[in-house]
DNA sequence: ACCTGAACACCGTTCAAGT
DNA sequence: ACCTGAACACCGTTCAAGT
């Protein structure tokens, strides 16, 4: 690997990269992860193959967005890991996790396809979730198998029914299944 | 409303609209509602603009294949009404409704989506489903105060569970909320 | 090295003409 | 009364030409 491929990026890509996410977030947010790439591009003052150029998928725009986001997400998994009531650690980790996969209609489809460019972001989640799970266990504060995997699961259908119903009805859904799990 | 208007439909408009229905069922069974619906209308032998002329969008298309299904899901429904075990009634209930949206990929988001020409549907299923939870309720076999909104919410999460995980994860999502829901 | 935008491809929907 | 399918509209994606 010679030095010459590791340059630096050019400051007007650089530049171009960080319009098309603030604008992709933006447009993402009004209109869901569905929304016209062209209509972005418009949007960042940029031709509709300079989007491509950075971002070959429509996933890996979506992607790059949740990088930011989800460093933030899990430090605070890592936070909860070290909390004294383990049931409680849970619960807020599933909130967590519930609002931030609701940021933008559609992106519960997108974590739930488990596509190769999110597959790190949701072996970090299950990862997280299988922790606090264990030490909610061992707390004895669970009763049933819950397992990382069924938090994930939970996680994306409520996060997908925040889209669909009401937050307040989504949040009933969480409601049952944490009482479902987590021992009286 | 004379008589004229009233007349039965010619005979191959009537066998139009049979294979059309017949086609788009297996059609959403392979590829889901969003399915080409040229797609459709070549499997069943007919022009696109015959099958916009039976079925003036997709969600109607939906909406017809769903109410043959429908009359079976309700009746059932009426019969677990009368059910010795009303705990029981309710989780067979939750767990036949599932399997009936999860028929065809996209179906959830579209009962979710209440749209007019499935609210008829939908209105059922959450008057059964408030029948149900009050029986249950009554039976002290519930705790908390879960009415038939919460079901449908329910019911249509694990439905799309079901489509983007295994049935199995799905499954567990169900046992999940229905521990939370029903007194031990 | 990166950007541009015309060109291509695909699919949903309509509607004038036909039977 | 119903069917046909060409025509239109829209949008995602690519790539040759330019800087």
């Amino acid at each position: 690997m010679t030095e010459s491929t590791r340059r630096r990026p050019r400051a007007d890509a650089l530049r171009n990269r960080e319009r098309l996410l603030a604008e992709a977030d933006a447009v993402f947010r009004e209109q869901g992860t569905g929304a016209s790439l062209e209509g972005v591009a418009r949007r960042a003052g940029v031709a509709i193959g300079t989007l491509y150029g950075h971002f070959p998928t429509r996933t890996a725009l979506v992607a790059a967005l949740l990088e930011a986001r989800n460093r933030e997400l899990f430090e605070h998994g890592d936070r909860l890991a070290a909390d004294p009531d383990p049931a409680r650690a849970l619960a807020d980790w599933i909130r967590a996790v519930v609002r931030h996969a609701a940021a933008y209609q559609g992106l519960a489809a997108e974590l739930a396809a488990r596509s190769d460019e999110l597959q790190d972001s949701c072996h970090r989640m299950t990862g997280i979730g299988d922790l606090l799970t264990d030490r909610a266990r061992a707390a004895g504060a669970l009763r049933g198998d819950t397992t990382g995997a069924d938090l994930f699961t939970l996680m994306n259908a409520a996060a997908w029914a925040r889209e669909h119903d009401t937050p307040a009805q989504a949040d009933r859904l969480l409601d049952l299944a944490l009482a479902g799990m987590i021992a009286r």
